[in-house]
DNA sequence: TATATCTGTAACCCTACAGGTTACATTTGT
DNA sequence: ACAAATGTAACCTGTAGGGTTACAGATATA
């Protein structure tokens, strides 16, 4: 039972720190690279954008990465912001252990 | 390198055969237990809906598994479908392993 | 058989977000 | 000082989640 603790790092920080940096690459260069537009890109590295499954994919061509990477990242922090955003989903009530054991 | 080659189980299959068909729970039932309309799970269970951070954590709470392996089995899904619903993405020219090597 | 329940689905609403273009003000680097 | 880079806002389109209501068909049960 590991708890998040802390807020996962966002898609875009890595992006920043790890790639675009020591590259010394800049957006407009990158946001070609990938085929998408300055905004587009501007918003993932400024953390207000997601990365979708497509930019995954582009992601994973251009630093010879695994797509799954970047989702993980992705969904690590969308979790966590579901997590707590709200908590209406702590009212939903398990289902009784011995009613599943007994059925699966 | 492990490619997918067949199309990822969407998690409404996964709902459906492997709880509320064993538990013989009505989708009726099973939407006032997450919390949720029955037409939002109705689109999941019928695989034209997605499992989203909060459903993640409200069928985790049901059914006292992680949100994570509802969200990861809907990640495959959405990434085979980009990666077959459009082959823009391969047009993305991968940065020189050289350049790469040499500064990460 | 008659009644009630369950189910898929459509129509309609609202909100939100991806992604694009254009434009502007500011910052940064040369 | 000048040019490039950047953040951001406005505006557009398309898509998606989620809700309610309503209807038709299937299923089950009294």
């Amino acid at each position: 039972m590991r708890r998040m603790e802390r807020q996962p790092t966002h898609p875009g920080k890595i992006i920043r720190e790890d790639y675009l940096k020591p590259l010394s690459m800049t957006i407009n260069e990158f946001a070609s690279v990938l085929g998408i537009s300055r905004k587009t890109l501007s918003k993932i590295i400024n953390e207000r954008g997601a990365i979708t499954p497509d930019m995954a994919l582009r992601l994973s061509r251009a630093f010879n990465t695994t797509p799954d990477f970047w989702l993980n990242l992705q969904k690590n922090y969308d979790l966590w912001q579901a997590e707590h955003s709200s908590n209406e989903w702590q009212r939903v009530k398990p289902l009784s252990p011995q009613l599943i054991r007994s059925h699966l």
